[in-house]
DNA sequence: CGCTAACCGAGACGGTACGTCATGTCTTGAC
DNA sequence: GTCAAGACATGACGTACCGTCTCGGTTAGCG
């Protein structure tokens, strides 16, 4: 099977760094597959051949940059742990990440495999981190046996709440109150 | 001031139906101003005269059919009030409003002045709702002082994130689990 | 039946110019949906609502302007009559209406709906003009019986071998020999 | 000078075949470098190597094709020479060359280059046996001095006309009248 | 026998144009 | 002033070819 002429790596990061750009400069609107073209002066064919749309363009210039690796804190206690991801997590939304998720989310909503994709993606690495974190609690007999998907849900909940709502913002104080919210909703005996 | 030809109420009607019809039969993607226009045998410029654009028919559409009232539940308990708001809504997202919901957030994730008026319009409405319930609940001295306006999000929050993130359905364990949960939080000492 | 806004006679008027423009100064190949709308500040889709493709465009155009009227000349004699139609017909063809011809063509090869709608609005009024000269003369009995469609296809017949295949020029030198041999060959008893 | 791997011959043909069948079964616009390529199952870049262009392969298929040899007639008189010469050439015309010409011409009147490169290696090689012809008849006494080129275009000329614009067929009876009308034609004195 | 050069398949690449769709504005005539 | 109809400027969509390029992998002939 010979192989053709291989892709220009150079061009994977034209891209990329196109769909920061435009996010971060003019906002999600702007982020258009003739405009990734354009920014990063690359032919429209180009940025097809990798991505099939405006939604995997963006979920897949999101994994190439943040999937690297999420830290997972050990504090000692779960409240702990939980707060510092959440300080973590919340700083790289604040810092620009967000706007990216809302306009990720944004596309999903209409585009159900690609959803899926970002599910995969994205969404379940953080809930891995989540669900070691208890796991840990667990073991240290912090814990007894409860819902850990529930209590996931519980963690990351308001947070999207907030960033797609945009009712109130990420603040420390949140990542604090939740922490302790849910060390305490995991004391309570699983049904 | 000559009144000119009065709107046709019926025009009104038209156009919500045809908004809640293509949603539901096509998808959120067909949900467009000359869809609209079509499917309400409508022109374009009478779908304009009243909403501005397709977020606003949206909003509008929605508004004009929920936002009649809020049923405020009352047992006893905060648990039990809580538990049996969310069951309320659940069902409401499920049967069909939440596809509704879905397309709205897509519309406001990239125009800020259509989500500053669906904040108004929808969001707050609920979230007052749970603000009378932590009173009822503080009145009757079930719960301290707290921070309401953490906790509303964690009522609200695990429910949009399951809805729109759609990792998982909304289900009546969820209700049950997310009441205690609160009810737990709303028992920790504000900080 | 409403009728809607009516269609802008200006607008027609700058994409006939603009056609006109593009093959003059830029050749054949700038005859582009695209550059006809760029050419004529219209929008792409404006020009999609008159002509369906480049071929339609260029016939309605040519249509629009040369079919106003084709003066039938009448000298007396039939070769004098055919020589003078032809040395009018080399002179615009010369002038510039060769070359939209060209394009015309270089589009019917390839489109027969066109080349149908072509033959129909320009070939046979041209065709016609001469069917009229041929039974003037045989009127006046110049002529006898014969092959009138054999004889028109003898008049255009090296016109447009030299306008297409581009081997000699549209000379006067051609109109007389032309108009004398198709005289000679009408004077032939058909078979 | 090492001479690297000679060029497949084979693949030469594969190229001609497919220039050939693309034109057959789906017509000239399927006619296309990236098509012919395909079809053939050659790579874009070996047509390329042979051909620089859509016009080139066509022109190239073509004379490789039918250049061979051109029969020239000799029945006696000049009549029955040309009468036969077309009749011959409409035959082949119709029987498939004819959608290729038709092909050919669409190229030649966008590209002069390949315009030239036509009328020398398929024009001309058919009027140098009409020049033949009239060569033969004069020097039997037949005609007089006259006009050969403008005789050549009256012998070639309704047979483009028809086979390009598409109002008529090439039937066996235009080439006897066209054949009658070139005879009378040459009979003129020259002026 | 190994080197060198051209060939060949595959397919990426920067372009241009295609024809379609939705946007939001406008113009007309009827009501 | 509302309404149906539909033209209009704008701009993105996703596709198709263009002609060039870079790969890996043959074939030759020349040294």
């Amino acid at each position: 099977m010979p192989a053709g002429r291989p892709r220009d790596r150079a061009v994977d990061d034209a891209i990329r760094l196109a769909v920061f750009e435009l996010i971060a400069e003019q906002g999600y609107q702007a982020v258009t597959m003739e405009g990734i073209a354009a920014r990063s002066g690359v032919a429209k064919q180009t940025v097809y051949r990798r991505y099939s749309g405006r939604g995997q363009a963006l979920v897949g210039a999101l994994t190439e940059h943040g999937a690297r690796h999420i830290p997972v804190p050990d504090t000692g206690t779960l409240a702990g742990d939980l707060a510092a991801l959440l300080r973590d997590t919340f700083d790289s939304l604040t810092a620009g990440i967000g706007a990216v998720l809302r306009a990720v989310i944004a596309e999903t909503l209409h585009d159900e495999a690609l959803a899926e994709l970002y599910r995969r993606e994205h969404v379940e690495l953080r809930r891995d981190v989540v669900r070691e974190l208890l796991a840990r609690a667990r073991a240290r007999g912090e814990i007894g046996p409860a819902d850990d998907e529930f209590l996931v849900d519980l963690v990351f909940g308001p947070m999207w709440y907030r960033l797609l709502i945009g009712h109130a913002p990420l603040t420390e104080t949140l990542a604090r109150q939740l922490a302790a919210a849910v060390a305490a909703a995991a004391a309570i005996p699983a049904d």
